[in-house]
DNA sequence: CGCCCCCTGTCAGCTTGTTGTCAGGTTCAA
DNA sequence: TTGAACCTGACAACAAGCTGACAGGGGGCG
């Protein structure tokens, strides 16, 4: 049985979630209280986490972290306000699984909460390789050649974005969407600048730069 | 014409969702014995499969497991028992595309086939080729005899278009209007010009003008 | 508390690809 | 034959993307 903690303060939101949830098959906790939502957490087995990151009484993002002190290791999905520019990076760095800008549509809630369960409970298909490159999402492991790199969760995350989609071009507004879990910043090169930094440690070809269109990792010739 | 597996081996239930899915339009293909269906499904292209997870001689979990393993990728709709929880876990590691507890209402079934197959058609990768030009708009991909080409993007737009619309002559500007963003230029020969550079990327000879009505792609004769 | 290191956005300058313009040439149809 | 339609190569302006340097902030550790 899927049983999927619901971590959210506001009833409405929370009740529609549920809702959902409860269609879909799964079971949701709700709990609105961040502190007992972390006791809960800690000490029952859920599949996933659902994670509203604007709580009173204790910030989302202490409960991620210290998950991810213990044992625990469930799937997180963070739930952000739109534009809380502080709570993203801060929230990838504690190690959410994947990110929702409010507003969202529920499919688009349930479809990453599919993607993130299959993903954890992975078994070979964690692993993806493309050439010489191989990404094992499960062990949040990405290595060159055999050798394992060194990647900030950034970096991370746009790799697995990619790799995720190698098989078509990913428009650049798309990849800082999902990347930065938000809509973008108006004029800033930083995704350029982490591309690049990206490139520098996998190695400048893997990544397809197409002008005008986006990205796309280039897929080695059979 | 849409194809879909049916893996059931209920006769009741199988003839019901058969007739159904005749109803709307789709072909099924009946399979009791889940050993026969794998085979099938391998060898034969279906848009979707229905599987029940309840088989008798193999189960449906290996069927999809399998399934996964080689390059094979149609959306699957599993049927479980209800309750069976652990099935429906299982299931989604091994890659369901969506879910239907039993006992389920058709117009709910078709309701969720309709989505897996529409959700998977945007994936496809929509393959066109004429003669020796292949265009893959996925991955904005265009080949000449298996060559990639190295388009620009307002080239790509350009050949997409035309190949989209091959089947008749494509009034120049109705090409501008849909290569630039709406407003024409008034003077100006920037789509010729256009015109040119593509042609020389793919070949003199497979655009082919006319003059005074437009442009269209010149189908090779079979 | 203070130090250091890592992460990441900003900035400026640079490189390179893209694209419209133009001038002249070529083709075609009447 | 003639003029309009179309093609082409060259060029210059522009825009997209890349890069190295830098600085602020946070976390970890003594």
């Amino acid at each position: 049985m899927t049983r999927i903690l619901l971590v959210e303060d506001d009833e409405r939101i929370a009740a529609d979630i549920a809702a959902t949830l409860a269609a879909q098959g799964y079971i949701a906790d709700l709990e609105a209280d961040g502190e007992e939502a972390w006791f809960r957490g800690d000490t029952e087995d859920y599949a996933a986490v659902i994670l509203d990151l604007g709580l009173p009484g204790m910030d989302g993002l202490s409960i991620l972290k210290r998950r991810r002190g213990n044992g625990r290791n469930m799937p997180v999905v963070v739930l952000t306000a739109r534009g809380a520019w502080s709570e993203r990076v801060e929230g990838i760095d504690a190690g959410a699984d994947d990110y929702l800008p409010k507003p969202f549509q529920m499919e688009e809630l349930i479809a990453r909460l599919r993607s993130v369960l299959r993903r954890h409970a992975g078994q070979a298909s964690s692993l993806t390789t493309i050439g010489e490159l191989s990404v094992d999402e499960r062990k949040m492991r990405v290595a060159v050649r055999g050798v394992p790199l060194n990647l900030s969760s950034l970096e991370y995350r746009l790799i697995t974005y990619l790799v995720r989609n190698r098989d078509r071009v990913v428009p650049q507004h798309e990849l800082i969407e999902h990347v930065y879990a938000s809509d973008a910043e108006p004029d800033s090169n930083a995704l350029e600048v982490l591309e690049g930094r990206v490139r520098r440690k996998i190695g400048r070809d893997l990544i397809e730069t197409r002008r005008g269109s986006g990205y796309s990792m280039k897929e080695p010739e059979a």
